[in-house]
DNA sequence: CCGTATCCTTTAGGATACTG
DNA sequence: CAGTATCCTAAAGGATACGG
């Protein structure tokens, strides 16, 4: 059971010797792939583990399955399993993760001004196209 | 000059195929101590070096630094420099930092809400007091 | 007072192979 | 289809010492 960080402010909670509660939020939410699954889940819904998968083609089955563990230990994703041939098992947002959501769309649209501006800049002088695509369509995570 | 995950997501953004822009926020503020330096920055208004030194006992002078200067790099923190001997360093928000304060305020919020129903379900039965200070006095970070 | 350079430790993330 | 176990890599975080 990995994941040093957690464990730490985990325990630090229950010693009442925290204080600074930014951080346990931020432990919750920082692991490469951990925003982008609580933003498909907590926008579109519920996605079995293949679907999960499918859009994000770079991330290991491993590393899915631990980041998957990790927020269901913290209470912000729900795991359900169908007694299925072959096994069929889903993950949503619990109630808790939901009150998440509106950090993680804060962080979308920040980051979204934030590449507009870049890229203005970067295509101030030379007026270069740069490709753009939406959001909805393209988020196949590299 | 090390920080491979914001390089790898500068590089996405240039390059245009760049399409999940919650990382890009994520990348700015993971960092053990960033959104504890931007709440500082943030709603205290601008520090010396020293003065953060003092408000995290705990970590070491090159990761301080480290931290302040990859926050420069990304446009969140100034740097202003006095002519004093002996040296006199600030550190201040930039105003695209202070864009980024209603995210860490949220993240604060969230993770206040979150400790106190942790503590709520702990001394459920026993009704055991545990010790509280309030975030004003008590954070220095340990 | 503030910053850099060097070296070291821990941990997050990943490739691969195997199981029900 | 979903999950575990083993092993490995890289990167973040830190201790310490030195320099302006």
């Amino acid at each position: 059971m990995s994941d040093p960080l957690r464990e730490e402010i985990r325990q630090k909670i229950v010693n009442g010797d925290f204080h600074c509660e930014k951080e346990l939020t931020l432990s919750i939410i920082s692991g490469k792939w951990k925003v982008v699954i609580l933003w498909h889940l907590g926008v579109e819904g519920p996605h079995r583990f293949s679907d999960l998968q499918k859009l994000f083609p770079k991330i290991s089955h491993k590393i899915l399955t631990q980041q998957l563990r990790e927020l269901m230990e913290d209470g912000i994703v729900h795991r359900e399993v169908y007694p299925d041939i072959p096994p069929k098992v889903e993950y949503s947002m619990t109630e808790l993760g939901m009150t998440l959501l509106p950090i993680v769309e804060m962080m979308y649209e920040w980051g979204k001004m934030r590449i507009e501006r870049i890229r203005g800049e970067l295509g101030a002088g030379s007026e270069a196209e740069i490709p753009r695509t939406t959001y909805e369509t393209a988020c196949k995570e590299t």
